[in-house]
DNA sequence: CTAAGTTTAATGCACGTGCAACTATTGTAA
DNA sequence: TTACAATAGTTGCACGTGCATTAAACTTAG
């Protein structure tokens, strides 16, 4: 009873997953649904932008995302045009994942929109707060992925 | 290119999903599994704990669970004797869901593992910008769920 | 009081996911 | 070189999920 009670509104895990979801929920639904992508879909092209061509296996240890089932969806992404795969010339194990141009082209539509979700969050929140905000979840990344992995 | 290039150390969506998916997921594996649950079946009941027994939709609008997906996962939590299912006595077609004695037991023994990833997660956090933290974070499930709902 | 509409829960169905194999290729030790 | 281990990717399988639909109970308008 005493100290093994959870308040929901003091817990972390669950404000963090709260607007984790509601935050991926309108996205999705409001721009990435005219494109036939999910969040998961989304996330993976974001990583191709940011970092650029990447073998799958390099892709699911930025996204977190079983190998696996990052087969099969750059199998999708592909049939939907938006990556294409290409194996390796080094090494014939390896697939290399890039964006199309027509990936390259969803992105820039789709990022501005993004942008809008994450302002829309951070309304009434200071820049300096909002900054202190992302220094402490990225602490707290590390903090629960030690050296290991 | 300029601005329509996300760099995802910056871009709160990702810091935060990833932040939720890392704790979620040590938890999962470390203490959840022994009691055959799943972190969604873990919300429901941590919301159980905190607010009582409760219809399904009710719990629904907690946790952000569909309905039908509740359902389904209800019955398997009564088989696992967590929880127990009774028609509510002034509305036929209501379901209160309540914990059994054996859902509180698992309960006081895993709120204590909860708290201590909780824990691991804001080490090298000051208790005073671990409150700002989850004040934004409020702030933001607000912002991001209007009046609608 | 009846008929239409609303609410709550459950179910059929298609689909994405994770785990465990499995294949193919590369790396390493003898 | 040969045998064994490690790595990259794919596929079989069972399962949980969301959407659409249905059944039942309640509410409300006429």
């Amino acid at each position: 009873m005493r100290q093994s009670r959870l308040t929901l509104d003091e817990y972390l895990p669950y404000l963090v997953n709260r607007v984790g979801v509601a935050l991926a929920l309108e996205f999705s639904r409001q721009a990435l649904a005219r494109y036939r992508l999910s969040i998961e879909m989304w996330r993976v092209l974001v990583v191709l932008s940011a970092n650029g061509g990447q073998r799958q296996v390099d892709l699911g240890g930025l996204t977190s995302i079983d190998a696996s089932t990052l087969s099969r969806m750059v199998t999708r992404l592909a049939r939907l045009g938006f990556v294409a795969r290409r194996r390796s010339t080094t090494d014939n194990r390896e697939v290399e994942v890039a964006l199309t141009a027509k990936g390259r082209t969803a992105l820039h539509r789709l990022i501005p929109i993004a942008r809008r979700y994450e302002e829309l969050a951070a309304a009434s929140i200071t820049p300096a707060e909002l900054d202190a905000v992302k220094r402490a979840l990225r602490v707290m990344y590390r903090n629960l992925t030690p050296p290991a992995r």
